[in-house]
DNA sequence: TAAAGATGCATAAGGCAGTGATATAAAAAT
DNA sequence: ATTTTTATATCACTGCCTTATGCATCTTTA
């Protein structure tokens, strides 16, 4: 692994990250769905049905505990399992309606909690975080990759 | 609860920040430290020692949960706890010297992960984040208050 | 093409961290 | 001086994770 080199601005953005993402903790409503499960899920919508061995590793667990994540969210009408005519072995997972009702909830929830909070952001600012809006999604991709 | 208008730049915001919270979740090494654990470590590193009950709320964790907890990290030494002479019944619970260093190295990890993604980014979009960082402060103000 | 290995998923057993209900001691109120 | 409230702890239980392992099915290769 190499070695990044880090200046005092990776550093300020690193620890208004570090404040900014327990904001977004405790903005995210304790709801049905545990941090896991909704992640899952918002893949399943965002990028279609995957096998199970797709989704565990970008998630950051086991197997055994994505096998057990749908098993709880088919239980729950969120998740269908599906078989791949090409492998016998795959399970093919998509999202249900009941997934995307359930999702939409939860964003709501968040985005209704911080709209109340960016009204009382003086403009500049709120103006500030739409411009740095493409940079997030840059970096969110950069992971992905 | 009053209803908040949302607009079309909000949901924007909510959008970007959702992705943007899984990509801190996927960058915090899965470590020694629970997510209510490092929070709340933080908090007694920020402002000082708490009474028990000050920190179960704000955590948004039940009291016998944060009674828990402080019994953890008081187990691996990270915390300690300590009496009020003026209450009997008030337990205070103060960060130690090996707490802050879990603190610093869980930060330190995040901040290395982070920093090899942001020397990618085009130097405008760089800039764009460092430039919303006051806002995303202000944004963690506003719910601390 | 049969055997061996690799891969995909499920199950089992156990642990950590949360919950609500409740106990206990100290402080505050009547 | 009781009664009530407050602060913390304990208990029993649940959810979601882990590692180890089992069992098909696909792939490779001798």
């Amino acid at each position: 692994m190499r070695q990044t080199t880090i200046t005092a601005e990776d550093a300020a953005i690193a620890a208004g990250f570090e404040r900014f993402y327990e904001l977004l903790r405790r903005l995210t409503p304790r709801s049905e769905l545990s941090l896991t499960a909704a992640s899952t899920l918002r893949r399943l919508e965002r990028s279609g049905p995957h096998r199970l061995c797709e989704l565990h590793a970008p998630e950051g667990v086991s197997q055994p505990a994505m096998t057990q994540l749908i098993t709880r969210l088919e239980k729950e009408g969120l998740a269908r399992r599906g078989s791949d005519p090409d492998d016998g072995r795959a399970v093919v997972v998509t999202i249900t309606e009941a997934g995307r009702e359930a999702v939409a909830r939860r964003r709501e929830g968040r985005t209704q909690a911080l709209a109340a909070l960016l009204e009382q952001l003086p403009v500049e600012e709120h103006a500030a975080l739409v411009a740095a809006l493409p940079a997030l999604d840059h970096l969110s991709d950069l992971l992905a990759s």
